[in-house]
DNA sequence: TCAACGTTTTTTCTCGAGATTTTTAAACAA
DNA sequence: TTGTTTAAAAATCTCGAGAAAAAACGTTGA
């Protein structure tokens, strides 16, 4: 029964599948607050006001917080409750260098293996994709645009055969998209992403593993880079210094 | 604030300090009762015959319990209750082969920035687990070999700055761990563990990154050729087509 | 003014009981 | 015998209340 597995390897990008349980609720409402920001970084989750927000009971809530640990969203200390996991600017960097490691090792294996099919759903994501950048202008479409770009690299790499390369890049994937949005926000480097993914899309379907995972390196890199441009006071009152 | 960071990163393996709550206790009972095999793979895991089992209440194993979804150790299906993570080779290749790239990778940068603190952990590591080598022929002694192959393999690389990577490895070494025992139990190829360790001390403290990578990596794939050359029956009543 | 101590308040952690859902088993018809 | 429907049984999921710990606060003393 490979299903199993894959849900819980996966479990961070369960494609849209209905919760069944109130703690799976809970447990999208938590990561999604954490990841849009409505949540700070550092910030305290008590219990007791959480679980009014949330509607649901105290057990309940607990073991929501006790998945989000899994996807080091949430840290929990002892007895002292729980915390959204605090960010930092060498972090970002660690994430960054991590995923540009396993995704480009991902994406040549996927080169190397993927059939008519996997190019097929390329090309269909890049579409859906590229109609989301249209109308990227209003901030309603953000949400729309962040999930069918989660898909398009997802697509990316999916005849690459590990499970636990891919596995790993959910989990860096939705710790990036926290720092993704700090970026955004402010917009320091005006990117053309719509010429990065379709050059990506080009030496993929190309076979051209080397360029490809060069451009990939080089996408993934560049919201690093904006980052480190901008002013530290982002992070405010973080640690700082962790890798 | 980074200790808390990276006690939550590290929950799979923090050092040995005393297990402050009941879930945590309850976690440490459950990961070493799966690893160790007396919770079979693929094992419907009820909560009330577990919590007697584990002398707690419901609530509290059921936390327990999501703490191992994020080690992979467990797999909880929508409202159908939790399992224990099915085995099979498929995954046991994929867990190498992802291992051998990461800790590959980490070796390399640890052997680039490594300092002299770092070179003596190392050496005192290796003789810990060279005593630990030497009585092995008891089964208990096990356990402690175990323990001390896991440290010397987080001392080689622990002036690798990538916290993240540190994390990913120490999930895919627990996961390594069930299907070492195995291995270890068969006793199919007769492997001289010291001598493989010695190599990789001495190429590593040479600064030889190719040649002690090129070692690395050999000794966490010979588990593996190891157990594909065992009858497949070991993996009784698994999927074994997954990756 | 500052530091240390003990009390109060808040929060976390833990447990058992009740409501839904899934699974098992039996009964019945074709 | 086989397949479907129904009912009983088991297990999961959920909640609120009580015990233990940590944090906050004010008081006391130098």
């Amino acid at each position: 029964m490979p299903e199993h597995q894959l849900k819980a390897l996966h479990s961070a990008n369960a494609p849209s599948a209905e919760p069944k349980t109130l703690v799976e609720s809970a447990y999208r409402s938590l990561r999604r607050d954490i990841i849009e920001g409505r949540l700070q970084p550092d910030e305290k989750l008590r219990v007791e006001h959480l679980k009014d927000r949330y509607g649901v009971g105290a057990g309940t809530l607990r073991e929501a917080l006790s998945l989000l640990v899994a996807d080091a969203l949430v840290a929990s200390q002892g007895q002292r409750g729980f915390r959204v996991a605090p960010i930092s600017l060498a972090d970002f960097a660690d994430i960054t260098r991590t995923r540009i490691m396993l995704e480009c090792e991902a994406l040549r294996q996927a080169i190397a293996l993927g059939d008519d099919a996997w190019e097929g759903d390329i090309l269909a994501a890049f579409h859906r994709l590229s109609k989301a950048e249209e109308k990227l202008s209003g901030d309603e479409a953000r949400e729309e645009w962040e999930e069918r770009n989660r898909v398009f690299h997802e697509v990316l790499i999916a005849a690459c055969p590990s499970r636990w390369t891919k596995h790993f890049l959910s989990i860096l994937y939705h710790q990036a998209e926290r720092y993704r949005r700090l970026s955004l926000y402010r917009n320091p480097i005006p990117r053309n992403l719509h010429e990065e993914h379709e050059a990506l899309l080009k030496a993929t379907l190309a076979r051209d593993a080397e360029k490809a995972t060069a451009i990939m390196a080089e996408h993934i890199g560049l919201t690093l880079k904006a980052l480190q441009q901008l002013e530290p006071d982002v992070f405010a009152g973080n640690g700082g210094t962790q890798a």
